[in-house]
DNA sequence: CTGTACCTGATAATCGTTATCATGAAGATG
DNA sequence: CATCTTCATGATAACGATTATCAGGTACAG
């Protein structure tokens, strides 16, 4: 059965990322095509490119993936204002976004002390295993 | 009510809210059922809990309303974590929220200088219309 | 009161995402 | 290198939230 890595020793030898997962060519695939962009791109859109650059993948196979991904921390994940999962790979450090809702640009934006702002905020209200969600939505130059 | 002044000339006569739609039950049904409460709720939920007290309505119908209800400014919209969009009446002024991912409670929380902060951003990277989502999740004292 | 444009709601259709499960491959071991 | 166990894959079905459809009802201006 199971054996999925006793919670305190490790003894990983060739599997990828320290998360117990095999290494595949399938998964090397979908870490390439989100380490290629900055920007967000939802399962679909990176089940397509990939199909489209001659990988051959299953749907499933890039949902599972960018889910682990997402909780394995390599990648952050949003959600659009219309509900669809967006991913993008995750750059140095915590930070947010500025998206365009016309074009769906993003910038990368960091608030000064945002974080300690929240820690503080959660700790006085008894809240523990915080995690936040800030994105600013709005439209680009370009969009008008 | 709000009556916040449409831009220019309405030959409104008797729609509820300068919003061009007329007065239905249904509508005021729902306007009663998120003014009672001050939690986020589904539109599903909405509509159960309106069948529950005895009104009749249709679940598209909740969904058009709460939409429409969105779209003047009148609830709140967040998308939960895994997509699905929830509302919440609105209390005075812009404010965010501290969600718990265990039993759904929410805290008001209201970032001092948040919104000056966010404005300021996106003047810098030239985005217009800014609409913020600032979300924290945990998990409350009560919920481990 | 009357007419008409808008609203309603049962239901079908969409669409993103997840579950199923037989088959294939990774990686440990002999 | 051979083998074996277990996990990963992927075609497809299932699922659930949301939206579109459209016949019939109703608000409200005249």
């Amino acid at each position: 059965m199971g054996i999925d890595m006793p919670p305190t020793e490790i003894t990983m030898t060739s599997t990828d990322t320290n998360t117990g997962l095999r290494r595949t060519r399938q998964r090397a695939a979908v870490g390439a095509a989100m380490g290629r962009s900055s920007e967000f791109h939802t399962a679909q859109e990176v089940h397509a490119a990939l199909r489209d650059s001659g990988d051959s993948i299953g749907l499933a196979t890039v949902y599972r993936t960018l889910t682990q991904m997402a909780e394995a921390g390599e990648i952050d994940c949003i959600r659009t204002p219309d509900g669809q999962a967006a991913y993008r790979r995750c750059s140095s450090g915590h930070h947010h976004h500025l998206i365009c809702r016309g074009c769906g640009r993003a910038v990368e934006i960091s608030p000064p002390s945002f974080e300690a702002w929240a820690n503080q905020i959660a700790t006085e209200n008894g809240f523990t295993q915080i995690d936040h969600e800030l994105e600013l939505f709005g439209r680009c130059a370009a969009c008008s």
